[in-house]
Formats: structure tokens, sequence, C-alpha cells
DNA sequence: ATAGGGCTTCCAGCCACTGGAAGGTCAAGG
DNA sequence: CCTTGACCTTCCAGTGGCTGGAAGCCCTAT
């Protein structure tokens, strides 16, 4: 399998196939015209990470996630682990947003929004100083 | 003012500064000895930077709310559009977020997460292929 | 033979900083 | 006057996770 089809198979940017070798997720074989050649493992192992990294997991925690399904006596708990771990920063991060949200709401709402130059907006990015 | 004083004023890491002052945010004076010498303008408008920043305007965001701001007569309608914008790219991520999160809720939930090897969560990112 | 597509490598850039090295400057204390 | 230590300067490199582009080789079809 040329990158290409494999690119197609996993539904990764070739690019980002190249780069994943770079960093050693994937060590595809080279055939005699210096093509990367790639077997169904390869294959799966990229399809793998396309659905962990579109899970949200970084590139270190795909590496764990990676030796954990390749290792067959592994334990859940150290899946759930880290599953839960990315949970707690999704919800972080979900707060934060919310908390964003709810500030610019307040300060959208209470711009008129015409053609005249006073606004809310500006006044409480200036205004934490005067 | 020197770059620590205005750094402890505004809230920002002197390192900020500096590279906000290297993409033009800011054009502080410089004194005899080279030092960067802050105007009380430039502070507030690195307080104004900080704030912004922080409600998670992007620096070319910035910049824009930065030529508004200083345009004594621009029209509040083109703050709150920006605003609006922005709000718009908040709630798609929080929707993504969302979905991330109830994905892998189902996932964990699923995951007995003991000794045994057997966990739900590989399953699904291994499982696209099969 | 040539045209096209696909493959290779390497270098650079994205965003918004951040860390660190090497060295100049300033105020206080001995 | 000298030293100490805090502060300042510039410059270079790295972060994460790619992405774009250039220059050049390879393969297949016409």
């Amino acid at each position: 399998m040329n990158i290409g089809d494999v690119s197609r198979a996993s539904g990764l940017p070739a690019k980002t196939i190249r780069y994943y070798e770079d960093i050693d997720l994937v060590r595809p074989a080279r055939g005699a015209n210096g093509y990367r050649d790639f077997s169904d493992q390869d294959a799966h192992k990229l399809a793998f990470l396309r659905r962990a990294r579109s899970l949200g997991f970084s590139i270190e925690e795909c590496r764990v996630l990676l030796s954990l399904y390749e290792d067959r006596g592994r334990a859940s708990a150290d899946v759930k682990a880290l599953a839960t771990e990315h949970l707690d920063r999704i919800a972080e991060k979900i707060a934060e947003l919310q908390a964003l949200q709810a500030t610019l709401e307040t300060l959208v709402t209470r711009c008129h929004g015409d053609d005249r130059p006073d606004c809310p907006i500006l006044d409480d990015l200036a205004g934490q100083m005067r």
C-alpha cells in the first residue's frame, strides 16, 4: 500500500502520515523505489490514531493508547484512567468557554450596535484600569 | 515605566509584552540606556490587550479592537459584529467539546476498568475498521 | 517520448507565546 | 570603588500538530 492508498483508507492526509512516521507513531516498510509500503496493520493503526485524535487525545496520549492497544495483557483500568483524565480536561475547557460566553453575551447585549461610537464592549476591555 | 512595572500593572509577562512590541501591538519609547520606556497609555493598552485576549479574541482581532478603541468616531456596530462572530465560534467550540464529552462518557461508562484486558474504549478506537 | 499523477525529501510557517543563553545597566551595601 | 543581585537587552530555539511549497524522482498510459 502506498501512502495515498493508506491516506484514503485511514482518512488522514498523507502529510500527516509522514509526520506520524517522523515522530515514530508508525514505522512503514520501504519498497525498492524508496516509497513507503504500508501493511494492513499500519493502515489499521493509522485509523486508530485518527479516531483517537478526533476524540481529542494528544499525540502523547495516542502513543500510550496505541501501546495499550497492542499489549494483549493490558488492564482496561489503565485505558479508563486515561480517558477519564481526558474527560476532566474537556469538562474544564467547556466550563471556561461557557464563562467566556456568558461574559461576552452580557457585553454584546448591552451594546446597542449602531452608528454611535459609545460601546460597552470597548468600555469593558478598557475599563479594568480606571 | 520599565517593562517590569508595566508587566505588574497589566498582568502580562514581560516576555509577552516584548512579543507584542515585536508584532507592533505596542510601540514603547526607549530610554537612553536602551530600556523600553512605557507611558501610561502603553500600560493601558496592554491591560486592554490582556482583557481582550482573556476573552479569547485572537491577536488579529485584538489589533482591530484596539484600532476601534482608539478611533473616537467608530461605530459600536463594528465592535458588536466582531464580538458576535467570536461568540459564534465559542458556541461552536462548546458544541464540539460536548459531542466529544458525550462520546467519551459513553465509552468510559461501558469500560469496567479493572485488571482484565477487555476494553470497549480501545475497541471503539480500533473498531471503525473492522 | 511525453504528460500526468504520485511519491520523495527538506525547509518554512502557522499561533501565541515561552525558555534560556549571553551580556549590559542600575541601585544598594560594604 | 567594588561587588552583588535584580533588572534589562537581544537573539535563537522550542512548543503542538500539522500544513504548504519547492525541487526532484518514479510509474503508468498514451
